[in-house]
DNA sequence: TAGGCCATCTGGTCCT
DNA sequence: AGGACCAGATGGCCTA
């Protein structure tokens, strides 16, 4: 691979810091303050990566999740063509004009980016012996299908970006590839984790719904669960006017 | 200006 | 044979 290589993560361990990942755990500055999710970045030696954030910083800010932002993008600084601006089919080639690479024959569209892109290898290497005299319309349609290939893979990270919850706003640069894909696997992992709490949450409710007092369990953190620990406490001070109420009664509930 | 990120081209490999 | 997938190489743009 090439100088960055995302952790093994099928361990469940500690993963190894390689250097994009010190990226991620330190994101860039235009990726800090407000769009930087609570959620997201793995803190060092915090229990975010393995285990998850913390349940009390469950309620990211800044960020409106799962709201597509496909029309504010264009307004991003970036290369990418936004997807709305583009056909099914992905990009089309926006090369020099010169292109035999062209796919379009109606022309190459308005370049997406500023600049007009330059091909400095097509023909270069071309230049070279019989092999690639295979035929330049069979190299090119083989550029085309894997420029394709590229960009239906942009347009699926696209939809992740749009799906993950961090700060799409004109003024925040689009998440990077990697970054993209770090972010989406620890919103899995605190989804999951989130599941997990919740579903002990309710099991210890059912397991507790007959009995007298309802206490969280020691170790039970209700940080995260505010709408939880209400109930507790109302449960808990119902139950003590009860019980002062019918203090001759002796019933706790 | 260096480094990060990206798009593209290219050749190799594997599969149908 | 043709297509999908992959990784290396290259060069451009942007930001600190």
């Amino acid at each position: 691979m090439k100088s960055f290589e995302c952790e093994s993560s099928s361990e469940g361990d500690e993963p190894s810091i390689y250097p994009i990942s010190r990226a991620i755990a330190a994101p860039p500055q235009w990726l800090r303050g407000n769009a930087t999710p609570s959620w997201g970045w793995p803190q060092s030696g915090a229990s975010s990566s393995a285990g998850g954030p913390s349940s009390s910083n469950m309620e990211p800010v800044g960020f409106t999740p799962f709201a597509h932002h496909s029309n504010e993008e264009s307004q991003i600084p970036g290369r990418r063509t936004p997807l709305g601006a583009v056909g099914l089919g992905g990009f089309q080639f926006q090369g020099p004009p010169s292109d035999e690479n062209n796919p379009d024959p109606a022309g190459p569209p308005q370049s997406r980016s500023p600049q007009n892109r330059t091909m400095p290898n097509s023909q270069v290497v071309q230049g070279g012996k019989g092999k690639n005299r295979q035929g330049k319309s069979v190299r090119l349609n083989i550029n085309a299908r894997e420029r394709r290939r590229m960009h239906d893979l942009n347009d699926a990270l696209d939809e992740l970006r749009s799906v993950i919850p961090y700060a799409h706003s004109p003024s925040v640069r689009k998440l990077s590839k990697i970054a993209t894909l770090l972010l989406a696997k620890n919103y899995i992992l605190m989804q999951a984790n989130a599941l997990e709490e919740m579903k002990r949450l309710i099991a210890y409710l059912q397991g507790t719904a007959s009995t007298a007092a309802i206490v969280a369990p020691p170790g039970f953190d209700l940080q995260g669960f505010p709408a939880a620990a209400k109930f507790l406490q109302q449960q808990q001070e119902e139950g003590r006017n009860e019980g002062s109420s019918s203090a001759s009664s002796g019933n706790p509930l």
